[in-house]
DNA sequence: AAAAATTGTATAAATGTCTGTACAACAATA
DNA sequence: TATTGTTGTACAGACATTTATACAATTTTT
C-alpha cells in the first residue's frame, strides 16, 4: 500500500482512517482478493501508530463492513464485495434530472425580503417583497433536495400549494403566468449546511451539501425567479445533459 | 441568536464553531452592526461553554477576522465588513463555464486500463487499454480544476500535448479526429478528495470536492470519452447555460 | 514441529478537548 | 459613582486521542 498523506489536523485520526478505506469501497478500487493490509502495514502507509489504525478498524467492524480474524486477517464483507462488484459509486445514489418529477414537500408559502443577491438578480429595490416557496423532494424514505424559489410579488402570488403539487414551478410558470421561458443558468458549488438545511435534509450542520443556484429569466431577458436547491453529500447526482 | 445545533461528533466543536461564524459572512448573513454577540450568548446558542466559545473566537482572531476589547465585545474586523458590503459570497470565487479557456498544466499522457465504469461508458473490454490525459487548470496562483480524461486508444493516440496547448479537448476531437460531437452529459456530486487530488488541487485528503463526471458522445451516439474533473470547496463555482 | 504473520489484549504517558467555576480588568450606562 | 455587561486569565477534573511497548492467541507457512 501506497504512502498516504492525512494533513486533516481537526478530524481525529482514526475517523479519517476509517473513511478513507470506506471511499475506496465506493471508488470501486478494492483489491482483486478484497483483502485489506494488516494492521502494520495500514500503520505504515498512514503514519500512524497501530492501536490508531485498530480503533478506525472498530469503527468499519461496527459498521460490518470488514471482518476480522485472528492470525488470518481482514477482509471486506460480502455484502461490500457484492456491492463494489455489481454496481460501482452508484448503487444507492439516485440520479435527479432537472425536470424529474419525486414526491414533494410542501414546506411552505411565505411573504419575505430578499438577500441583495435576490434583490439584485430580480432587479428590485432592498426593500421589495418576495414569495418564497420551500419545498423538500423525497426519494421513498429520504430527502432528496431542499428547494428554495424567490420570486416577485407579482408573480408569486398567483402560484398556489395546489399548483406545485401538480407541475414543476417552471410548468408553473409557463401555464399559469403565461411566461415564456428563456435562459436558465445554473451555478453549482459546494457549501456548508445551514441549520435549516441540515434539518430538512436530514444531515449534520456544516456538512458539505452540493448547492445549485438556477436563475430563469423570460424570452425577452427579464428575470422571473432565482432558486436555490440543496443536495446531501453521497445520496444524490444532479445531471444535466447539452445537446 | 437563535439555537444552533452542532452535531458532527467528529470535528472539534471549536472549530466547527468557528467555521460556522465565517459562514455566516460567506452567506452575507451578518447582522447591520457588525457586531458578534457576547461570548456568554454565543456559549448558550451553540450549547458549550464560554471556555471552548473562546478558542473558537481564538481561531477567528489568529485569522485577523474579529477584533475584541475587553469590556466591550466582539466585531469583525473592517476588511470583512467590505467584503460581505461589497460583493457577497462570490468575491474570490471564479466561475468556470464549461468552454473556458485558462491557464492549463500538462500532468500527463499515459496508456493504462480503465475502471469497470470507464469501460461499461466506452463499450470495450476490460482489457482495452485507454490514452488518459491529466490536466490541472491554473487561475493565477491557485489550482482551480484538476480533469482526467479517459479516450479510447484509436482516439486518444492522435491527440498531443501540443493539441491540448492550443485548444481544448472537445475542440480537438473536432478539428484533429473530426468527431461530430453529439450529446454531452454531466453528472455533478460531491465527492471526497483521494491523495491524488489533494496534491492536485493544493487540498487535504478527504477534503470534499466537486466532481463532475462528462460522458460525450457524437453524433451518431458512439461514446468518444468519458471525462473527471474536480474542483476544491469554495474556490470555484462552475456553471451551465440553458436556452 | 517450529517460525512467521496477523489479530487481540493490556497498560502507561503525553497531549487535546470540553466543562465548570471563580475572579480580574476594562467599558458603557444608569 | 456604582452597576452592569463584556472580555481576559487561571485552574481542576473528566474524557478523548495518540504513541509506544509488550505479550497472548490463532492461523499460515516453512
Amino acid at each position: 500500500m501506497e504512502k498516504i498523506r492525512l494533513d486533516n489536523t481537526r478530524v481525529p485520526l482514526h475517523y479519517q482512517i476509517a473513511e478513507y478505506l470506506e471511499d475506496m469501497v465506493r471508488r470501486g478500487e478494492l483489491r482483486i482478493d478484497d483483502r485489506i493490509p494488516p494492521e502494520e502495514n495500514l500503520a505504515k502507509a498512514f503514519g500512524v501508530s497501530r492501536t490508531t489504525v485498530r480503533r478506525a478498524l472498530e469503527h468499519l467492524d461496527a459498521k460490518s463492513l470488514i471482518t476480522r480474524k485472528q492470525g488470518k486477517g481482514t477482509y471486506w464483507t460480502d455484502d461490500v464485495r457484492a456491492l463494489t462488484r455489481e454496481k460501482l459509486a452508484g448503487l444507492n445514489k439516485q440520479i435527479f434530472s432537472v425536470s424529474e418529477k419525486t414526491a414533494v414537500k410542501f414546506i411552505s408559502k411565505g411573504v419575505e425580503y430578499g438577500s441583495r443577491e435576490v434583490c439584485r438578480y430580480l432587479d428590485v429595490d432592498e426593500s421589495a417583497e418576495f414569495i418564497v416557496f420551500r419545498r423538500v423532494r423525497w426519494a421513498g424514505e429520504e430527502p432528496m433536495s431542499y428547494t428554495i424559489n424567490y420570486l416577485p410579488a407579482h408573480f408569486g402570488r398567483a402560484i398556489t400549494k395546489d399548483h406545485l403539487r401538480r407541475m414543476t414551478m417552471l410548468e408553473t410558470l409557463e401555464s399559469v403566468l403565461g411566461i415564456r421561458l428563456g435562459t436558465i443558468e445554473h451555478e453549482v458549488e459546494i457549501t456548508r449546511a445551514t441549520d435549516d438545511i441540515a434539518e430538512k435534509l436530514a444531515i449534520n450542520v456544516r456538512d458539505p451539501v452540493l448547492t445549485i443556484k438556477t436563475s430563469v429569466s423570460d424570452k425577452s431577458g427579464r428575470p422571473v425567479e432565482i432558486v436555490w436547491t440543496y443536495f446531501a453529500e453521497n445520496k444524490y447526482k444532479f445531471r444535466v445533459v447539452l445537446d
